[in-house]
DNA sequence: CAGTCGATTCACT
DNA sequence: GTGAATCGACTGA
């Protein structure tokens, strides 16, 4: 079949109550609806990183619960949503059985609707491949911040967040790698996952430990 | 409690 | 390709 329309039954939190290493690469092709006063946006994902919870050197769960991560140690299904570089937000989703703190960061996607208010919320985006090019673009063209940490996928009503089925991509069709700027043992494992030859995936970064200012 | 640095992006050379 | 921006969380003393 070609060109199918997208299935959009919703997911459900089972699809989450997974291993992450399961959930990430199965997320890519799926649409997450982002509702908001200003209109809704659907991303059609394209690029996830796994974060493997404790064990996971890459991980903000690494060290143990703390009040930043705690989102993590819950139920799977949720969002966890974190600040950095001062001026960013990331966004996850909880996988894995409560207490074992896995998480997909969403790096990237195709904005299927709500694109002319993704431009608006992304003004240095040169074109609509890049409204959602990158994890901090992606949280920026759904407007995402730290209050919505904690939002739950199948809040009903509670939460300006769904995720509908999609068309997932083929098994051959999923590229893996090393994690973007991640850096010593966090890189060891290709536990970033792509859809091949997709135009609006970010490019790989190596980590890059910053120099001490003077 | 001060020091360090980040799951990044953008402007500029 | 390089460096600045910018601040909160975490670390270790």
């Amino acid at each position: 079949m070609i060109n199918a329309a997208p299935d959009r039954t919703p997911l459900t939190r089972d699809f989450f109550d997974r291993p992450v290493l399961e959930v990430a690469p199965d997320l890519l092709g799926r649409i997450l609806v982002r509702d908001s006063d200003d209109g809704p946006i659907e991303l059609r994902l394209t690029e996830v990183e796994a974060y493997a919870g404790e064990a996971d050197p890459g991980s903000h769960a690494f060290r143990g619960q703390t009040a930043r991560n705690a989102v993590m140690f819950g139920p799977p299904g949720h969002v966890y949503v974190y600040f950095t570089y001062g001026m960013w937000h990331c966004m996850n989703l909880v996988c894995g059985p409560e207490g074992k703190a896995g998480a997909v960061l969403l790096r990237a996607g195709e904005i299927t609707v709500g694109a002319e208010l993704a431009r608006k919320r992304r003004l240095s985006a040169r074109n609509d491949k890049e409204l959602a090019k990158g994890p901090a673009r992606l949280a920026t063209a759904l407007d995402v911040d730290r209050s919505l940490d904690g939002a739950d996928l199948f809040g009903d009503g509670d939460s300006p967040f769904s995720i509908l089925t999609g068309t997932p991509v083929e098994a051959d069709q999923v590229s893996e790698g090393p994690r973007t700027g991640v850096g010593g043992d966090g890189s060891a494992h290709p536990w970033r996952f792509w859809t091949a030859n997709d135009p609006t995936v970010s490019p790989y970064r190596a980590h890059v430990p910053r120099r001490r200012r003077t």
